[in-house]
DNA sequence: TTTTATACCTAAGAAACTTATGTATAAAAT
DNA sequence: ATTTTATACATAAGTTTCTTAGGTATAAAA
């Protein structure tokens, strides 16, 4: 769909990743921007991952919500209404629990990287050979 | 299932990753594969991947075969069938499409990786902090 | 001779998305 | 003034990609 990539010297660019590879990584996004901000809220982390990732990365508010829901509900975030004049924002924040989470979900992701680059021989390699 | 992860001394330690993560890595990590070894059959490269991570990825025949099946449909491998005794071997092979497939995907993952590590602070701050 | 390893396969179900849709307020543009 | 865009929440149907569970068969090891 968005998938127009085009080579680039040294450097692969891409507007968007499938959103194959990005599957699985949404609730160690979420966790650890909770970790790392403190509080925020759905539609400010859909915009942070955007410009933190120069459009790359663009969480579906179809896919953000739900997960947010499923976060709560196993108690790795909780939430505090706010009102900004009639428009209501719900602020995420970790639990204990959550703070645990987090950090085994960023470990966990951080060894498969390691795994995965042994694995397709990244890094001993350019790019665009 | 066989999420028994301990902690050890700077490195983290996981047995088998959670299949989030893989979710989407399989079809790179097969083209990759026969790309780098000319070809080989199913249950090699659910044996090879197996190995090469120490057990940390571990491809199920439930997802290896539709997999297979759906790259050759696509065209990006194609296979030749090998009797070692009456046992059949399906030996796959990268097409030339599938050399650039392999290419794309492998590159896609890399930058991908960098992104993540850089959403998620990884690098900047040890493990077991 | 039974178990394990090799080697292929499919089908039902689960998980995690996309796409589409809905509601509503506030700001910006025409 | 009115239309469009941005903000902010949400759900539901459909798709993809896996897991789990089953099936078939040969060869080697216990």
């Amino acid at each position: 769909m968005y998938k127009i990539c085009l080579p680039k010297i040294l450097m692969y660019i891409c507007l968007m990743y499938t959103s194959e590879l990005i599957k699985g990584t949404l609730k160690t996004i979420i966790l650890n921007l909770l970790k790392e901000r403190g509080k925020m809220y759905g539609y400010e982390i859909t915009q942070t991952v955007k410009e933190m990732t120069n459009g790359k990365i663009q969480i579906t508010e179809g896919a953000l919500y739900p997960t947010l829901h499923s976060l709560e509900k196993k108690g790795d975030i909780g939430f505090e209404k706010e009102y900004i004049g009639k428009r209501v924002r719900k602020y995420y924040t970790l639990t204990d629990q959550g703070q645990k989470t987090a950090q085994v979900k960023v470990n966990e992701f951080a060894d498969f990287i390691e795994t995965m680059k042994y694995l397709l021989d990244i890094d001993s390699k350019t790019s665009n050979a």
